[in-house]
DNA sequence: CGCCGAGTTGAACTGAATCAAGAAACGTGG
DNA sequence: CCACGTTTCTTGATTCAGTTCAACTCGGCG
């Protein structure tokens, strides 16, 4: 029973659908969005399912209505690293692969039943010439993305394996009990091993 | 990544003025933008001297028409870690700080004598008004500058200081030799002794 | 049930950091 | 142009945070 009322505490009411967020954007009501959104596409995945894999180019920008999804390599060792999780409000892609139309080097793959929007490539920049404070809430997303990344350099730069987790936690400490940890460890750049004795050292200390 | 090369190769040793960049990317002739840079300020910087210390509210986002710039912080024990470099044609600024009206964290430094154009925070979205483009040019710097991001985050958590210091010489070779071989190191996430082995290493081999 | 993937724990190992000491390059003033 | 101090870079010996490898526990699920 405990467990049933974690699981609809945690998921159950978080679901930010596209057609809203644009309206709030746009500050215009659903109604007024509705003739543009022909071309975006919806699409369910299940866990574990693979939106692209590398080597295909990636048609979408990915925007999460509901569940999470997580973006990750392959190296040359054949471990996992993980690039971005993306829960439901965010938006993700390669945008490599998007915006160059290359063959992507990644994977994304859905770490929950999903809900999509999928966004095309022009998308935004059509809806601008109408609404140009679409661009500017992309560019303040777009800055945004870019303080999150120049701090997980930081990070990586700088900080040991406790002092990246006790950070993560900081930020996103209802997400970490929708990750599984091995992933978490990847984000963080850190073996599974050393996150299960740095969480083992914390609960003690 | 071809794009960082060719911008290089493009931008790297000459000197860009700011006025010829705008009116390049708007695509009218250089008299044209006149009237709209008068909110633009000059400033040249000698070697070593700082534009922002922590503390500090970036007020500008920072243009480097020559030399080069850097920006880092240091941490709890005293150690410097780069954040970013910025030569010739490139932007350098604390977004956090700029946006949000925080105090920075960072120190932003020339490690060149430069020529710079300090733009103020609502310059782009002024000019932006009359001519659009120049969002949509922001928006493609913004990608572009988080993919260079998400290589280094990849980079960081998956590559040897050995691997590291190869894919910065394939991208950035003849930038190499205006940076000090430390604050190198430090961008790389690297001590200067490691760096100098791996070098040494390869000169062998 | 028994299987399998996730997480933990232990012991040995290693890439890179640290500490320490020189060598080379740089620039500044005489 | 050289002498001198300062900064940058190199080299060697030692140490350490985190990895690797291997064994084991736990909980969910067909």
């Amino acid at each position: 029973m405990q467990d049933l009322i974690e699981h609809f505490e945690n998921y159950g009411p978080k679901t930010l659908p596209f057609d809203q967020w644009l309206a709030d954007v746009l500050e215009v009501p659903l109604a007024t969005v509705q003739p543009f959104l022909g071309k975006i596409q919806y699409r369910k995945v299940e866990k574990n399912e693979f939106l692209i894999m590398p080597g295909t180019v990636c048609p979408y920008t990915y925007y999460v209505e509901r569940g999470v999804l997580r973006m990750y390599t392959i190296d040359g060792s054949g471990k996992e690293h993980v690039i971005q999780f993306a829960p439901e409000g965010w938006y993700i892609t390669d945008r490599k692969s998007t915006y160059l139309d290359e063959p992507s080097s990644y994977f994304i793959q859905a770490i929950e039943d999903c809900d999509l929007a999928l966004i095309p490539k022009h998308f935004l920049q059509d809806i601008s010439k109408k609404y140009p404070q679409l661009l500017e809430k992309n560019t303040f997303i777009l800055n945004r993305y870019i303080m999150l990344l120049q701090h997980r350099v930081t990070l990586l730069l700088s900080a040991t394996a406790e002092e990246r987790y006790l950070d993560f936690l900081s930020t996103y400490k209802d997400f970490i009990h929708r990750v599984p940890l091995y992933m978490l460890a990847s984000y963080l750049g850190i073996t599974p091993e050393s996150l299960s004795r740095v969480r083992n050292e914390l609960a003690k200390g």
